[in-house]
DNA sequence: ATCAATCATAACCATCTCGTTATATAGCGA
DNA sequence: TCGCTATATAACGAGATGGTTATGATTGAT
């Protein structure tokens, strides 16, 4: 019961910029208006609509409506989805890490005692 | 510590295409050639050797050396780093999950107890 | 020495992406 | 009604992406 693979396609393209992770970074703290999401960035106003107009065709941001404003709103289930795709390659990276720690062992088992060299 | 966000950038996009993605999973099976990690697709050799590069750029793959075959491995430690970065997110969809669950626990304690519909 | 196999590279093309500026739309408040 | 605020949309351009075909380089086999 994979997600349907278009799916994944948009949520990896939608990750694929910083400007967009940032503002998933920013909507992880709270809501916030259009404006507000621009204000940190050295980047036009409409911009910033068309990012996140990207995250919400991914389905990781939804809008709500208040008056003049469009509060953007996490929805971090395809996110969980990119998680568990990534899941499968696991394995890999604990054999890698598991590795680096036996090489950082070995290391540490031939270093001399009192050496403080690096 | 991070890692880069342009190394970020690499990985996301490297997975943002489906090719690519099946690419890896073939390989989580076992390294292999160029043309064995081609034949699936309904593709030219020379656009297979293009996600090759693509995912090598994302240090997701390294290349050996065999003959003329230049045997593909997969490198995962950058997919680390995405579902590290992933994770942050993690209370989001956790929220979202347990919200569903609650939903389908009260669907649950109002159906009729013989209810097989659906 | 030549041939076939494996893979990479170049040149090209269509389409998408990410930014811009200019303008339109919608709601609030006076 | 008027004008301000918040946001979206349109039109455009530079550069990236993803595919193609044609060709080149390297290596093993005959």
């Amino acid at each position: 019961m994979q997600p349907n693979p278009n799916q994944l396609d948009l949520t990896f393209a939608a990750l694929a910029d910083p400007t967009r992770r940032a503002i998933l970074a920013r909507l992880a703290v709270g809501d916030a208006s259009v404006n507000e999401l621009a204000a940190p960035f050295e980047m036009s106003q409409p911009a910033i609509s068309k990012h996140i107009k990207v995250l919400e065709n991914a389905g990781l941001v939804s809008r709500g409506k208040d008056a003049q404003r469009r509060p953007v709103k996490i929805e971090a289930l395809p996110l969980a989805d990119a998680v568990g795709w990534l899941e499968n390659y696991r394995k890999f990276w604990e054999q890698s890490y598991q590795r680096l720690d036996t090489l950082l062992d070995e290391l540490q088992r031939f270093a001399p005692k009192g050496d403080k060299k690096n």
